[in-house]
RNA sequence: GGGCUCGUAGCUCAGUCUGGCUAGAGCACCGGCCUUUUAAGCCGGGAGUCGGGGGUUCAAAUCCCCUCGAGCCCGCCA
């Protein structure tokens, strides 16, 4: 069974049958939204799709942490931003401009992201809850299991106490804006006392006041009480015991009186070759639209989708890419063929979690490997499906959806070579036959693979099988003669499977550069 | 110090929850396919003490205990 369908089958049995589950993700938009955080967005996204693939309604809510405080200023930011430190993140302006605040400017992209890959959970935002005064009682009980949240905090904390003049919540000033503030006293009924940095002192109402915000550890089980969550993924730095999952577990228990969620702990993404948790401050960040700059968003699903949460994923870029789109266009093919059962079901969920186009017969699959070789040969799309369809790569009688994944193929592989290819597989065709000297065979070698072509034309297994011929014929070693092919309109002693190749350029071009030796 | 994950073929991993036929896949490798495939061929093949030890069981990669090794996390960075 797949591991998202299990998750949902925990999910039901532990909170019970229910109209509708809510699965939710959540990002304090404090920077950009990595990768990383993609895997919490569609860890969530596929167990409420696992919980409709079973029959259940679900809802995927996706939180944006936007009033979490502006704690430091990333790498990135101008310096000056230091002056906003202590603002919630919806309030710190965007440093480049093109947003309403700080968390917007990172907020947006990665809704992009998610939408392309064929996510639409409901976006909501911490900011707008707390202003709607949506856990307000979830502050008023806290206020008053103050002590219960202490000792609870204190057991599980390994090194310093929590003091007993702490407060489960935060107070934004509403003079500065800012979170500069320290709690003098409580009530127990709903007169909170605070003085804040700025000079600013008050005795707010919490039943009015809307700038007071629960602690983060706190502020999640909290949050799940209130908004029914039945299940959420974290980070393995939430993750660990004692850690703020652990302790919203038993807060949710024992301060807000709900059962436990159903948490899980996923691992860490990052760049093959890469090693260390990505941060902004480290520069090592890779973007959702890094990946979908080079892959289509149903193969980024497919990573994610076979990769258990509990896996390290490596995403490789660099040849291995190769083999993953290999890999996808296996189980695409499987899916919709005639195989043996068992494997078609080991394959079902795999395929039909990645698939956000709802194909229903096996589209066209040109092969990327080949694609990343066309895309260096010219960039006319009508061109290279031609090559496509001489070649054997797709059948002649194209859909639609088989052009678009064509053209799209072909701009994935263009980026691709562009932005990650290794330096071996790229080359560029000459414009001009280049200056170098071949041998007498090789020459002559190039002379008869010209009038071969030039007369008929041979399938890449044909044409291979008689440069062969022609090798053996001169006599010339065959590592020779692909050298001169190669030097002649690449510059390079190796490229592209030369059959392949050669049948993929115009005829005359070849034909007048194998000559003009 | 506390905890998590992983350790299965040369490499990347399935399989472990629900114990059961000769432990699988891809890549790599080797061999053959017309003396021949540089970055899309085809067919076949070899290969693993399932980290180690002990226990439970008719039966263990799978469950339990111990142990070794690797990686990672630990007061608002997924």
């Amino acid at each position: 069974m797949h591991w998202a369908s299990t998750f949902a089958e925990r999910i039901i049995a532990e909170r019970g049958e229910k109209k509708e589950y809510v699965c939710e993700s959540g990002v304090t938009p404090s920077g950009f939204c990595h990768i990383g955080h993609f895997r919490e967005a569609i860890t969530t996204s596929l167990v409420a799709l696992a919980l409709k693939d079973m029959g259940y309604n679900s809802r995927h809510i996706h939180m944006w942490d936007d009033y979490d405080r502006f704690r430091k200023v990333p790498s990135n930011v101008p310096a000056n931003y230091s002056e906003y430190i202590g603002l919630p993140d919806y309030k710190v302006p965007d440093p480049e401009g093109c947003h309403n605040s700080f968390a917007d400017h990172f907020m947006e992209p990665f809704e992009v992201s998610l939408s392309e890959a064929g996510m639409k959970p409901d976006f909501l935002r911490a900011s707008d809850q707390y202003k709607n005064g949506i856990y307000r009682d979830n502050i008023k009980i806290s206020l008053d299991k103050k002590e219960k949240l202490i000792e609870l905090l204190n057991s599980q904390r390994g090194g310093e106490k929590i003091a007993a003049d702490w407060y489960p919540v935060s107070v934004y000033c509403p003079k500065c804006g800012k979170d500069m503030t320290r709690i003098t006293s409580f009530d127990g009924e709903y007169s909170l006392s605070y003085s804040c940095k700025c000079g600013f002192q008050e005795t707010a109402d919490i039943r009015k006041a809307n700038y007071i915000k629960l602690k983060w550890r706190v502020d999640w089980p909290s949050r799940w009480a209130q908004l029914g969550v039945d299940y959420e993924p974290y980070g393995k730095d939430h993750g660990t015991q004692g850690g703020s999952a652990d302790t919203g577990q038993k807060i949710i228990q024992e301060i807000f009186n709900k059962p436990p969620i159903i948490g899980a702990t996923y691992e860490f993404v990052s760049l093959k070759g890469a090693s260390g948790k990505m941060s902004s401050s480290k520069g090592n960040v890779v973007l959702p639209s890094d990946i979908l700059s080079v892959m289509e968003p149903d193969v980024l699903r497919y990573l994610f989708v076979k990769t258990k949460p509990t896996k390290e994923l490596k995403i490789a870029l660099d040849l291995d890419f190769l083999n993953v789109y290999d890999e996808f266009d296996r189980v695409e093919t499987t899916y919709f063929g005639d195989e043996e059962i068992n494997k078609r079901e080991k394959y079902d969920k795999l395929y039909e979690f990645s698939n956000i186009w709802g194909y229903n017969t096996l589209p066209a699959q040109p092969s990327f490997r080949f694609m990343a070789v066309l895309v260096q040969i010219t960039s006319d799309v009508d061109r290279i499906i031609k090559i496509l369809k001489k070649e054997g790569h797709i059948k002649s009688e194209l859909s639609e959806t088989d052009v678009e994944r064509i053209k799209t193929r072909a701009r994935l592989a263009a980026n691709w070579v562009k932005l990650y290819a290794p330096d071996m597989i790229k080359f560029e065709l000459l414009t001009e036959p280049p200056k170098i000297e071949l041998s007498m065979e090789q020459k002559e070698a190039l002379k008869v693979i010209s009038d071969l072509i030039q007369g008929e034309d041979l399938t890449d297994v044909e044409l291979h099988n008689r440069i062969y011929e022609i090798a053996t014929g001169i006599p010339i070693e065959p590592k020779i003669l692909f050298g001169a092919i190669y030097q002649v309109l690449i510059g390079k002693e190796s490229g592209p499977k030369a059959a392949a190749f050669i049948n993929a350029l115009e005829k005359d071009f070849v034909v007048e550069r194998f000559r003009s030796y």
